[in-house]
DNA sequence: GTTGCCGGGAA
DNA sequence: TTCCCGGCAAC
């Protein structure tokens, strides 16, 4: 359609409709010319439009040209499939597995409107065989991207992918110069106008709805899942992939913050996740899938082979079709601890443990009021670098240094060692901390 | 006074 | 996280 001329803004013209051909199928086309016997002749818009008004359709794929009434052709503005009989062999396309799939019709049944459909899905090698109603089935090839059929406007797969942020925010990234076309799909010469225009809104529209179930959600806007992938971030500066994969985003610049809804998102809770390296895998979202592998190769290759079939020039569909996960890594060393064992595996920790209560219980039976005997307690060794230490006492606890340990009478480093040696020290008592060397 | 070690600061 | 030290309390 390169006229040169500025159609008018709902012209008719461009429209993509199905009308029958000389087989006795459907066949998808374009709209090309209007041809009124109304006063106006010049007008296309479809304000003037009578019963007699022909329109010439361009068939997809050739120079095959027609002329029709409105009453013959289906597509938006026209007919529906309503009373349509379809014939065996005739093209169609229907959603299959939440995807816009080929078929073709092997039996109309126009008693009770329901077709038996073969199914040509790309990487199965058996065709297969559906039974759909007339409603279920069109006559023209969705303009949706591959990921956008996939959805399907069903808004729960929308809240699915909001859930699922990191997926989520990389289905959004898609670059401005993309947003005009699929990926999957290139721009045809029909993009421009009418139903493909529709389409274009209904993109952006799902793109905004993406987005706001993203700024919303009081779940989803952990930084990562705008770890610098989405385009539309106002702090993502990267534009490499290995930040959004990296899920060791930069953190917001404030601590804590509202959002516009009003949903505190605080900060605080979300920043201990910095502090643990997590390992990340890749699962095949395919419905019914879920394949996991540990690196983004393998997934995209998983996906190509058994889902998506041979490979087009710049296709990259396998995008849409799996999700990074994070999974929790092993607790973090114990570095500061001198030991590379929690506690309660520590066998000199142990006897301290042991000497300590006996020692408590001792004092208590000898003196009445005992003083505090410190048990270490290690709720999560993750947690907490250093035991915390729950006070048992007798019958009153004595003033003092509360929680502090009971002064063991065992040698330390310092003694052992003596103060020549200091190098022979455990680092404990280098640095003036309890033993870990000659504890109780 | 010596020793053990907690709490906290600096790098 | 590592290293160091002031200071407190037990000895």
């Amino acid at each position: 359609m390169s006229t040169g001329k500025r159609l008018a803004k709902r012209s008719i013209i461009g429209t993509r409709v199905a009308a029958l051909r000389e087989d006795e199928l459907y066949y998808s086309g374009m709209i090309q010319a209007v041809k009124t016997p109304a006063p106006f002749p010049e007008n296309n818009n479809s304000i003037n439009l009578t019963p007699n008004t022909r329109y010439t359709v361009r068939f997809d794929g050739g120079k095959v040209t027609r002329e029709y009434r409105d009453a013959e052709l289906i597509g938006p503005g026209f007919r529906g499939l309503a009373g349509v009989r379809l014939r065996p062999g005739q093209r169609v396309f229907l959603t299959y597995n939440g995807r816009e799939v080929r078929a073709d019709v092997l039996e109309h049944d126009h008693q009770t409107d329901e077709l038996r459909v073969q199914v040509l899905t790309p990487g199965t090698e058996v065709p297969i065989e559906l039974r759909k109603r007339l409603e279920e089935i069109r006559l023209l090839e969705s303009r949706k991207s591959a990921r956008l059929a996939d959805v399907d406007t069903d808004f729960a797969r929308l809240a699915d992918m909001a859930g699922d942020r990191r997926r989520a925010s990389a289905t959004i990234e898609v670059p401005a110069h993309h947003m005009q076309g699929s990926r999957k799909r290139g721009p045809s010469s029909s993009c421009e106008l009418g139903y493909g225009e529709r389409d274009d809104q209904m993109n952006e529209c799902n793109a905004a709805l993406v987005l706001m179930s993203l700024s919303c959600s009081p779940n989803s806007p952990r930084p990562s899942a705008w770890g610098g992938r989405s385009s539309v971030s106002p702090g993502a500066s990267s534009s490499s992939g290995s930040s959004w994969r990296s899920g060791t985003p930069s953190p917001p610049p404030v601590s804590s913050s509202f959002s516009d809804e009003g949903i505190a998102m605080d900060y605080e809770d979300l920043h201990p996740r910095k502090k643990r390296i997590n390992s990340v895998v890749f699962e095949c979202t395919w419905r019914g899938c879920g394949y996991i592998t540990n690196t983004c190769l393998k997934v995209e290759a998983h996906i190509r082979q058994t889902h998506l079939g041979p490979k087009k020039e710049g296709d990259h569909e396998e995008e849409f079709y799996y999700t990074e996960r994070e999974v929790a890594a092993p607790p973090p060393t114990l570095s500061h601890r001198d030991m590379c064992r929690p506690p309660h595996e520590d066998p000199d920790y142990q006897r301290q443990l042991v000497g300590s209560y006996r020692q408590g219980l001792l004092s208590t039976l000898q003196n009445g009021a005992a003083r505090p005997i410190s048990i270490p307690v290690t709720h999560s060794w993750s947690s907490s670098q250093s035991p915390k230490h729950l006070k048992i006492s007798g019958v009153s606890s004595s003033p003092g240094s509360p929680g502090r340990r009971p002064r063991s009478d065992n040698k330390k480093c310092r003694k052992v060692y003596g103060m020549d040696q200091r190098d022979l020290w455990c680092t404990q008592c280098k640095w003036k901390k309890a033993c870990t060397r000659f504890g109780d």
